[in-house]
DNA sequence: TAAATTTCAGATAAAACAATCCGATTAAAA
DNA sequence: TTTTAATCGGATTGTTTTATCTGAAATTTA
């Protein structure tokens, strides 16, 4: 099966987009999460421990305790939350496997792959959460 | 750990680009191929059994037997083993994993990375191995 | 302080993927 | 016909990813 993000990488992003869209709620609970996005509920919060402490989102414990994002969403990129989780290999590793596959002895489509690995790292660079919001919701909202 | 294609999937790459590379010396043995892209012989094998059910390479049982291209290496191309091994679902699924994103409730990048899944697509299609050959045996002998 | 509710942390289980093993079958050559 | 050398096919093992379980720690409210 061919995959481009692991799970946890996607329940990840998704996790960062619903907090987004919640963020004049104050913070939002696992449950809320897990129950909306339809994600198992333990593994998410695995997840959103780890986004915690790569600094994304900020945790607070205890009763009424919950998620919520540990910076404005303009600041937040979607790379970040990928490097957080699965790193950044993929834009980095060639893509049919071969293990020295560099500029000097590319593999037959290291160019043309390069330059597409390029546009998906700077699409997911340079777009911030904030932008994503109001689509988000509505996204959301079709759950 | 973020992945574009399975090993299997890299292994049968590597294989095909191979044997249209070495196409003009007739069959070419697993073990041959196992030692110069240091793969492991058993899985490739596999491999290259399943890519013969598909179609897209030729095998010779016994004394000197071994695999070739079942076509010739201007029809096959990079899309055809990434069908047969991975299947299509990665330019047809959500990056988010978002399971009801579609163009109708997309999800907030759908548009965005579904430009670079059309181009991904075409690449891996338009392309054919004949275009690779030269760039292969450049490639494998620096393996 | 006690009760309620939440995250945190570690262990474990289940599933998917990657790799290996081994004997059977096939085919060419001596 | 026997030997040799290759693929084929099924079972098995190992590793990583995904998911679950359980109890501890933290925080708010009564």
């Amino acid at each position: 099966m061919t995959v481009i993000f692991s799970k946890k990488c996607e329940y990840g992003m998704q996790a960062v987009l619903y907090l987004a869209a919640h963020q004049t709620e104050g913070v939002t609970r696992v449950d809320d999460i897990a129950a909306t996005l339809k994600v198992p509920k333990e593994f998410v919060s695995k997840i959103l421990q780890s986004l915690t402490a790569s600094g994304i989102v900020a945790s607070k414990k205890g009763k009424f305790g919950g998620f919520a994002l540990a910076k404005d969403p303009s600041v937040i990129r979607l790379i970040d939350v990928v490097a957080a989780i699965d790193g950044l290999e993929m834009f980095d590793s060639c893509v049919l496997g071969f293990p020295n596959c560099t500029p000097d002895t590319p593999c037959p489509v290291h160019d043309t792959w390069g330059e597409l690995r390029t546009l998906a790292y700077n699409m997911l660079t340079e777009e911030t959460l904030d932008k994503f919001k109001q689509k988000t919701i509505n996204k959301i909202k079709t759950i």
